[in-house]
DNA sequence: ATAAAGTCTTGACCATAGTCCAGAGTCAAG
DNA sequence: CTTGACTCTGGACTATGGTCAAGACTTTAT
């Protein structure tokens, strides 16, 4: 039975009691019980969830995201291919993200290629110049 | 003199007029001055003013860095490289960003890869048995 | 003259992912 | 039995970049 208080199921996933108290209001987990005295009560099962949210978290979902996963790796009759579509979605999102900083940094780089640099004065100043004209 | 009410300021460079006032508030636009009434005044400076901080957002530059960017711009004493070492600044930074988004990529691809898909229980999903590990 | 459109200030609200605090109650050890 | 550690609730606060609303006032157009 081994029930878990707060703070060991924080402790074992290595998150802070008021981190698990706020994935509980946004609905990731929830106590297995109270104790007499309102203690929140945790169980193993808790403590994998708790793990989930954390590794899911590292590969870039967000904690929406994460509480359809758990639902979702709750309903029996969903397949792999259910939860493979949520990680092939998050790699477009990033992919998607990539290019996007990529056409970011191939502005900023040409920008700062044609500046003159060595001291010139400001007026001289190529991204200035760009960031303050009107058009485009 | 032709002045600018904060209307037309907003609408020559397709902003809001909250997000003028909330630009503002950041210290980012003052008005030139205040009519009779209170209400607020520009000129064409403000416009360019403006134009700067929209463009230097879609470069990537947070809000705060645009202040930055914009004191630099008037202190007479700075230079050219000054402003190329903020931009060289984000473009390192956007760098970074972009190689965590990559081995994000790489991980959930590898996963991905590794789920059967095809209809198969959520039992044997890679991914959520990746996820509800506790190793790792 | 009156209505519509514009502007003013203040402050609340959105998402995201938490953190922190006060004041009260509870539990375990010495 | 007391002290210290733990937990409870509720709400405030962080950063970012805005958006929206209420109620009052001003300007513009008809």
């Amino acid at each position: 039975m081994n029930r878990l208080k707060i703070g060991d199921l924080a402790k074992s996933c290595n998150v802070s009691i008021d981190t698990v108290r706020y994935y509980e209001r946004k609905s990731l987990i929830t106590p297995v019980s109270r104790s007499d005295s309102g203690y929140r009560e945790y169980d193993s099962h808790s403590t994998q969830r708790l793990h989930f949210i954390r590794k899911a978290q590292n590969l870039g979902f967000t904690l929406k995201e994460i509480g359809n996963l758990l639902n979702l790796s709750e309903m029996p009759e969903k397949t792999c291919d259910d939860i493979r579509q949520q990680a092939q979605q998050k790699i477009y999102e990033i992919e998607e993200r990539i290019d996007e900083l990529r056409q970011l940094k191939a502005a900023l780089g040409e920008l700062a290629d044609y500046c003159p640099g060595k001291g010139k004065s400001l007026d001289e100043c190529s991204i200035l110049k760009y960031l303050y004209k009107e058009e485009s």
